[in-house]
DNA sequence: TACCGTTGTTCGGGTTAGCGAACGCGGACG
DNA sequence: CGTCCGCGTTCGCTAACCCGAACAACGGTA
C-alpha cells in the first residue's frame, strides 16, 4: 500500500530509486524494501522520502476511492441554522487525501475540454455555479446545472462541456 | 512534533495512555515513549494509534497554518487550454490537511451566520457563485461577488452576510 | 565482443524500535 | 493505616529497521 504510493511518486518525479535514495539521505536498499512491501518504515524515513519528492508526506499513505456520484441542486444532506437563515448542504467529507487543488473554471458556450486520465486515484469534486454543464467520465456524462454537484475519480479520460454561455463551476481536484 | 500531537489528540480524546494503548494494540511503555519525544515510531504504530484515535493520521503530523487571501474574480491564475475555450484558476493547492468538509451554502438576503472558531488550524475556502457575500473573520469581513474566492483560518469568530438575494456560495472547510 | 556506467535487487551487522514485566506514585476504600 | 487498583514511567530482550557493500541485469560504445 505504501509501498506503491512510494514508487508511484517516485517515477512521478522522474526519479530514479538511486538518485531519490541519495536525495531523501537515505540507503536505497532500504528504499528497494520500501517498495517492495517489506516491512513498515520509520516515520523519520518516510519523512524523508517525502520532503525529497516534494508531496507532504501524508500522500503517501493513500487509501481506495470512490466513483461517480451526483448530488442534484437541493438534494443531499442539509445542514439549517436556527440563527440565522443560513443552509448548508455537505457535499463530500472526510476524506483523508493530500494534495487538493481548488479551481475555477470558465468554459465557452458548446466549447468542450477533453482530458486524459491523471494519476490514480485522483478525484474530482465539481459545483456548477451558473449555466449548464456535461462533464464526468468521457463514457458517461452528466448534465449539471447551478448548484449541482459531481464526484467522479479523475483517473480514466473525462471532460467538461458547456451547454450554456457564461457557465462556470467550482472543481477541487484531489490527488492522492 | 508528534509526540505534541499524539498526545493532544489522546487527551481530546479523553483517553488514558493505558487505555489508548490496549485499544490500539500496542505496549503502553511504547507510546510512553513516543509521547515523551524518544526515537521515531513506525508507520504501523503510528497508523494503529490513528485508527483508534479516530483520525485520519496525517493530523498527526501537523502544521503551520495560513491566514486570510481574497482572490477576485478575474484575477488569479489562470490556466487556459489551447485546445478548447476552457479557462481554470487557481485558488488553492497543496495543503496537507486531512479532513476536507465541501459544502453549497445558501444564505437568505440579509441573514447573517455566526461562527465561532473551530478547531485550531482549520481553514476555510469560500466561492460565491451567486449574489454578494460579506463573510470572513467577524473583526475583519471582505465583501465579496461572484467568482471571487476568500480563504480564511477558521479558529476565531467569524461571519457569513448575505447582502443580495439568492446567495449561494461553495464552502470547503479543512480540519487539520 | 568486451568494457563501462547505471539501475535495482540481495546479503551480513549494528542499532533501535517495540514488547512484556517490574517499578513508583496517588487516590479509594475497608 | 494498610491494601488495592489504575496511572504513567523505566528496565532487559528480541526482532526488524536501516545501512553499507557486493551482486546481477541492462544499454550504450568502441
Amino acid at each position: 500500500m505504501i509501498a506503491a504510493a512510494v514508487r508511484r511518486e517516485r517515477e512521478r518525479a522522474g526519479l530514479t530509486l538511486t538518485e531519490l535514495a541519495r536525495r531523501a539521505g537515505v540507503a536505497k536498499s532500504t528504499l528497494s524494501q520500501l517498495e517492495a512491501g517489506t516491512g513498515n518504515p520509520s516515520v523519520e524515513t518516510l519523512w524523508a522520502l517525502g520532503v525529497a519528492l516534494g508531496v507532504p508526506f501524508s500522500q503517501l499513505v493513500t487509501s481506495p476511492a470512490p466513483r461517480v456520484q451526483v448530488i442534484r441542486a437541493g438534494d443531499g444532506q442539509r445542514v439549517r441554522s436556527e440563527a440565522a437563515d443560513f443552509a448548508g448542504t455537505l457535499l463530500a467529507a472526510g476524506s483523508h487525501h493530500a494534495r487538493r487543488d481548488l479551481y475555477v473554471i470558465e468554459i465557452g458556450d458548446g466549447a468542450v475540454r477533453q482530458a486524459q486520465g491523471h494519476t490514480p486515484g485522483s478525484v474530482e469534486h465539481l459545483v456548477v455555479a451558473a449555466g449548464r454543464l456535461r462533464a464526468g467520465p468521457a463514457d458517461a456524462p452528466v448534465d449539471l446545472e447551478p448548484g449541482d454537484y459531481l464526484t467522479f475519480t479523475g483517473d480514466v479520460p473525462h471532460r467538461y462541456e458547456a451547454l450554456a454561455p457564461d457557465t462556470w463551476a467550482v472543481l477541487i481536484m484531489e490527488h492522492p
